[in-house]
Formats: C-alpha cells, sequence, structure tokens
DNA sequence: TTGTCATATTCTAATATTTGAATGTATGAA
DNA sequence: TTCATACATTCAAATATTAGAATATGACAA
C-alpha cells in the first residue's frame, strides 16, 4: 500500500463529524475522555469507540494517568487537515479557458483517437 | 448546516481512491470522460457516477464541446487538500509533557470534579 | 435515418460504517 | 475488600456506500 492509498484511508477514517471535533479538540491539548465528553453530545460509549478507531490508525495515542487515559494527537497531517477544512475560500476556481458559460474556446486535452 | 460541517461533508465524499484519482487529474487540467477512462481500471459506468456524484456536490462542473463533456475542478478547497494529501511528514508530532514512553509529568488539563 | 460514440441513469447486491445497549475491567478511595 | 469512577469492548441493528449490469440518451457521421 502506497502513501497516497494510506492516506486516503486516514482520510476516510476521518471524515465524520464527532472524529473532527474530538481531533479539533486534541489539537489544542492532551485530554482524557471524560473531558471529551463535557462538550460531545455522544455517549462515553460512542466517544470510546471513536477513540479507539482513530488509536488504531495511528492517529491519536494516550498515555495512562491513575485512572485517566490522556490522549494527544500523533499523527502529523491531522494539524494540516484541520487547517484547511477551517479555511474560508471566497470565490470558485477559475474555470477553464472554453467556459460553460460562454460557451467560447475549444477543448485542448488529449482525446481517445 | 455550518460551513465546518458542510466541508466535512465534502471530505466524506471526497474520501474515496477512485474520486481522488479523478479530482488529481483534473487538478491538471480540463479532462472528458474518456481521458479518465484511459488511466482509471475503472468501468466508464462507474466513472460516470462518480463524476455525477462530486458534481452534485459543487466540486467539479463540466462544458459541454460537441459530445464530449469537459469536466474541472471547481471547489477551491481540492487543490490544498490534494497538496496535504501528496505531502510527506518525517516524524510524528511532538508528545505531550507528560510523555507515554517516560511516565513522566503530569497532565494538567481540565477534569471532570 | 440509421448507426455509433460518449456518457448517464437506474436498479440491485454486496459490503462497510455507525450507533446504542449491555456489560466488562482496571484503578483508587474509603 | 468493597465501591465508585473512568473507560473499553462486544454485539446487533440500522443505515450508507459502492460497484456492476443493463439500459437509456443525445450528438454527430455516413
Amino acid at each position: 500500500m502506497n502513501n497516497l492509498t494510506a492516506r486516503i484511508d486516514l482520510l476516510k477514517l476521518i471524515a465524520h463529524p464527532t472524529r473532527i471535533a474530538i481531533l479539533d479538540e486534541l489539537s489544542k491539548g492532551v485530554k482524557c475522555v471524560s473531558d471529551l465528553e463535557e462538550f460531545l453530545e455522544v455517549s462515553q460509549s460512542n466517544i470510546s469507540q471513536h477513540l479507539s478507531s482513530l488509536r488504531l490508525a495511528g492517529i491519536i495515542d494516550y498515555f495512562i494517568d491513575g485512572r485517566l487515559r490522556c490522549y494527544f494527537l500523533k499523527n502529523p497531517f491531522i494539524p494540516d487537515l484541520l487547517e484547511i477544512l477551517k479555511k474560508e475560500y471566497s470565490c470558485d476556481l477559475p474555470g477553464p479557458e472554453c467556459c460553460p458559460v460562454t460557451k467560447k474556446g475549444t477543448y485542448h486535452g488529449e482525446r481517445r483517437k
């Protein structure tokens, strides 16, 4: 499995509102499960399940402090992803030469013979 | 639905090998379906289905040139995403003060009373 | 006006994901 | 040594995603 494939798998795992919320919170610092429980609107069991999946994928990890499990971000791809997820874009990409609105210009890409 | 939720939905839609391959190819320029067919290992029907989903989500669009449909990228979030997907990271994020390996330091986050 | 090319749509089966409910386990306090 | 806390695991049901097969459509060429 190459790098890109692996990265796409990560993306798929992460593309979930609760998981993003967890990662966003962890990006601010170490948190234990009950910290997360306080600001997420889902059950403790569900949070644990998400944490477990994220950890199996190598995205986060934890250390044990007494009876707390303190989770933290591990994968450096995550902060970059969170950043662009929150970024605002003011307009669409510029259309190609032969724009669908004007119908002018032609398409110069490769075509089947 | 706020911006972040919408962005997460986009992420979920995109997190698929064939879709990423399509978007990556479109990021290099306009392509029609048969161009895509040539380098993707999936059926034409399947490509069309992916293109259709991507278009419904506002990620891509096309213009008609004779009997070709020429697709292009529309959503400006995509190039940023593709960039970080391909980025190499040399190591994990630095662990927190109280690291799981050394077991030193303590956890200063908020805790339930 | 018929055929063919380029592409889309619909339907369905297979598969994957997500969740809640119930229960289990380890730790520290009393 | 018993109890409560903090968290994890297992299971099953509900739901969503994906791919392929079959078929449809619209444009151009002959």
